[in-house]
DNA sequence: TTCCTTATTAATAATTATTATAAATAAGAA
DNA sequence: TTCTTATTTATAATAATTATTAATAAGGAA
């Protein structure tokens, strides 16, 4: 039961994670915020992009071998290029829906689905 | 056109995978492949992974951030125990295949999916 | 408002995962 | 067997993430 406080550093990550429709990084978010906080660490952000994680306000995406965050937690899927890396939105509910409804496991209780796409991004 | 020369080092790695129907990190695999090997480096496995995971050998995942390679490339998905970290396999080839199908983007050419369910296990 | 408790932050160090480098080794063709 | 060079080993370097601790500040109580 500890008690949340609310400080301008959880604010501002938020507010910038809201404000941009790529998938950040850490670092990204971190440089983008200290515009505005000159003082805050990586840390912070760190440790505030994973509260919101866990309190399921953003999305932590496991990309390339680093978290990329989004604040859009509805139902979409994201594609990766092979070749640059670049992440794509796409938005077909359907597909998670699908998968949410099919899926059939005795072992394990899903919450969600993460669905990435591979491929090749036509540049 | 750079040859690829065929060492008991790949030979035993993808022996190991092969043999094991867990999602074992790098560590895990250099581990049991260090006990036939014993001056076998992280370097080598490392790059001998990514080898056989860009020649479509195995799958590469991100997995709560470190990479965990699967040696069953076939349709099938994943589900990730956001408690304790376990991976599990499903084999429910229409959820893939139908993702596969229904994507639509005309920015990206994509090759593959990979579905992750995140949620509890039940222990 | 002021005071008090303690969650949160900043600053820093430590850890962990992954990649790079260069000399030594060994596949496989000649 | 010899030769070329891809691969390995050993090691260092890099990059991403987490841990630590004293200082700060959120928000409830007086």
């Amino acid at each position: 039961m500890t008690k949340k406080r609310l400080t301008i550093q959880k604010i501002k990550i938020l507010e910038y994670l809201r404000s941009v429709k790529t998938h950040p990084t850490v670092e990204t978010i971190y440089n983008a915020v200290k515009k505005e906080i000159a003082t805050i660490t990586l840390a912070t952000v760190y440790r505030n992009l994973n509260l919101l994680a866990d309190g399921g306000k953003a999305l932590r995406l496991d990309i390339n071998n680093e978290f990329h965050f989004d604040a859009e937690v509805s139902n979409h899927q994201h594609c990766v290029c092979k070749d640059c890396g670049k992440i794509l939105d796409i938005s077909q509910k359907e597909i998670s829906e699908y998968a949410m409804k099919k899926i059939n496991c005795d072992k394990f209780n899903p919450t969600n689905v993460q669905i990435v796409f591979q491929g090749h991004c036509k540049k």
